[in-house]
DNA sequence: ATATTCTTGACTAAATCTATCAGGAATATA
DNA sequence: TATATTCCTGATAGATTTAGTCAAGAATAT
């Protein structure tokens, strides 16, 4: 499993463009997310690329353009923005194919099948919205850890 | 966040000696381990030492030696593997040390802060017996993601 | 003694990450 | 139309990390 930089800024980056979006600001520059969020503008450049091949962002070009939101920002999940540019984040060996040992599971395949689907799970319900809200899963998954451990 | 190859490795080995230990075989050799898992016996030596510092393994040399559970297979959890041989598993960008944007915490950090907690709940609540009794997590979280999503 | 097995540390090739850079295309405005 | 602005694309490159090898040594059973 992968969780790079790259990542990590496409989150912080788009969760600028959801809070100056709040601000009644349409589009944003890439100089403007990369100075306020402490990213490399050059490297900006690449991961909002992605981003808007993955239709999560849109962009226009010239003067007063800029990349803002496709959709409203409690319908973007944070798992979409890491999907659209990092490179693998499955934690099996094999890719999911089943063929880590000798061509067949190994005896942890199933675990790390468990434990995409629970990544995934986290990830795909947690939207922009419920980030720059507060609302986030915190407490929701914390009340279902004691409820399956205790 | 990173989930390397020696990771898994790890994983699958300590699982291997687990199930030598229901078979009643105490110590096995680092060469078998790897043949039977399909892991490069001189990398499985550099993680089975690791392994044995962290108090996870037990080792003996000469004939008849090998490595063992320092534990019951019940008493020792996935998440203790992993961290026992990798190097980063926090997916903060700072170490959670909340200086992520000129000094202070970056938009994204508290959302990284609940993932950390998510990943490492899951790992460290999960044991050796756990996953070899397929008692595992995949029942109780796909229920989750059903109500969830459905 | 001897064969066996772990122990330690150094080393290396390949892959990946983290960017940078240059030139081009589209657009707003005067 | 001319110009400045901003995105768009692809190439490139240094640094770091990963994945794995290797060799020499120490402990132990027989």
């Amino acid at each position: 499993m992968n969780l790079t930089t790259k990542g990590k800024y496409a989150v912080t980056a788009v969760l600028d463009l959801a809070i100056q979006e709040q601000a009644d600001v349409s589009y944003s520059k890439i100089s403007e997310v990369a100075q306020r969020q402490s990213i490399p503008a050059p490297y900006l450049e690449q991961i909002f690329s992605s981003l808007r091949k993955a239709e999560i962002l849109s962009a226009t070009r010239g003067p007063k353009g800029g990349f803002k939101l496709s959709r409203p920002k409690d319908k973007i999940m944070i798992g979409e923005i890491i999907n659209a540019v990092e490179r693998n984040m499955d934690a099996t060996q094999c890719s999911g194919e089943g063929i880590c040992n000798s061509g067949s599971k190994c005896i942890a395949h199933n675990f790390w099948m468990d434990f995409n689907d629970n990544v995934n799970e986290f990830l795909m319900t947690k939207s922009l919205d419920d980030v720059i809200s507060q609302r986030r899963g915190s407490v929701q998954f914390k009340n279902e850890v004691l409820i399956a451990t205790g």
